[in-house]
DNA sequence: AAGTGCTGCAACCGCAATCGA
DNA sequence: ATCGATTGCGGTTGCAGCACT
C-alpha cells in the first residue's frame, strides 16, 4: 500500500532516487532485519508510554521497539493510537483527559502516583549506576553494521521495565526485552494469565482473541465488560500515564531525572 | 460497473547537526 | 574557521487499495 513509486520517475530503469531517497528507502523499507506486519499489544502500549514519555521523538522510540523503524512508529501512532485515543476522549498530545474532570486524583491515583514515584526513584538509581555505559543507536549505519543484539538493547528500556510494573494496574507485561518473541499477557487483579498470546504475529485484536477459548474468559468477560477493549486500552493507558506521571511534553515537572534518563537515549 | 471517499503507509521535504577536507 | 557533503529527524504528502453508495 501507500506511495509505491513516483508517477514521474521509473519509465525506464531510471529511478529518480537520489542518494538521500536510497538511504531512506533501505532504513524505511529494505533493510533485513524490519519487523514487518502488525504492532502487537505490548508494542502498542510500549509506544503510548514512550510517546508520553518522549512526545514526537520518534527515533528515539524506534529505539525501544526493536525491528521497528521511526518512520513505522511514526505512521502507526498517526494512523492508529492516536484516534484510539481520541475517541477515548484523551489528547493524544498532553496524554491528559480533553475534559478537566480528573484534575484532583483520587485515593486509587494516589496510590498509582506513588507507584510511579517508586519506578521513577529506582530508574534513577539505575541511572547513577550505569552512568558509565555507552548507549548506541541501533539505526545508525555504523551500529548496524557492527553491533551484535545485546549491545544493540537499549540501556533506557530498564525505565520502561519500571514503568510497566505500574502500568501491572489492570495488566503488565514480561519483564524480559520488549522484542522477546513470547510474551505472556497477565491479569494480576483478577489472577489470570493468556499465555497463547504470542508477539509481534498478532495485534492487539487479535491478542483479545487468543484468550476466548480458554476457560479463563468467562472470569475476564466478568471483569471486563461490554467494549471491553476501549475500556481495557483506556484504562491501561491511564494507569500508565497521565495519571502516574503528572508530567507534561515539555518536561517541566518532578519527572526531569527520567528524562534525563531518556534524554540520554540516542 | 462506475464513482466517491476514506485509510494506511512509503516516500518526500526541509531543516539542523555532523563530518571531513 | 570555513564550507560543501552527508546524515538524522520530524512533519507532511500523495498514491494504492478498500468500502460504500
Amino acid at each position: 500500500m501507500g506511495r509505491r513509486l513516483p508517477l514521474n520517475g521509473h519509465k525506464e530503469v531510471g529511478l529518480k532516487r537520489c542518494g538521500k531517497s536510497c538511504r531512506l528507502r533501505w532504513i524505511n523499507y529494505l533493510r533485513p532485519d524490519i519487523k514487518r506486519g502488525k504492532f502487537s499489544l505490548q508494542e502498542e502500549h510500549t509506544i503510548i508510554q514512550l510517546h508520553a514519555l518522549l512526545g514526537n521523538r520518534w527515533s528515539a522510540m524506534a529505539a525501544h521497539l526493536p525491528k521497528r523503524t521511526d518512520n513505522e512508529i511514526k505512521n502507526y501512532w498517526n494512523t492508529h493510537l492516536k484516534k484510539r485515543l481520541i475517541k477515548l476522549g484523551v489528547d493524544p498530545m498532553t496524554h491528559k483527559p480533553r475534559t478537566d474532570a480528573s484534575s484532583i486524583p483520587s485515593g486509587s491515583n494516589l496510590t498509582h502516583m506513588a507507584q510511579w514515584e517508586s519506578a521513577r526513584l529506582e530508574a534513577e538509581a539505575r541511572l547513577v549506576r550505569d552512568s558509565k555505559q555507552v548507549v548506541l543507536n541501533p539505526i545508525h549505519p555504523k551500529n548496524y553494521l557492527t553491533l551484535n543484539h545485546s549491545q544493540l538493547r537499549p540501556r533506557c528500556l530498564d525505565v520502561l521495565k519500571a514503568w510497566q510494573g505500574v502500568v501491572a494496574g489492570m495488566f503488565a507485561f514480561p519483564t524480559q526485552d520488549l522484542g522477546s518473541p513470547t510474551s505472556t499477557l497477565r491479569f494480576p487483579a483478577i489472577g489470570l494469565n493468556a499465555t497463547s498470546y504470542t508477539d509481534g504475529e498478532m495485534g492487539f485484536d487479535d491478542s483479545l482473541k487468543c484468550i476466548e477459548n480458554s476457560n479463563q474468559m468467562k472470569e475476564i468477560e466478568e471483569t471486563i465488560t461490554d467494549g471491553c477493549i476501549d475500556e481495557w486500552f483506556e484504562d491501561s493507558f491511564r494507569v500508565g500515564n497521565y495519571e502516574n506521571v503528572p508530567m507534561a511534553v515539555d518536561g517541566s515537572n518532578c519527572c526531569d531525572s527520567v528524562f534525563d534518563l531518556v534524554n540520554s537515549s540516542p
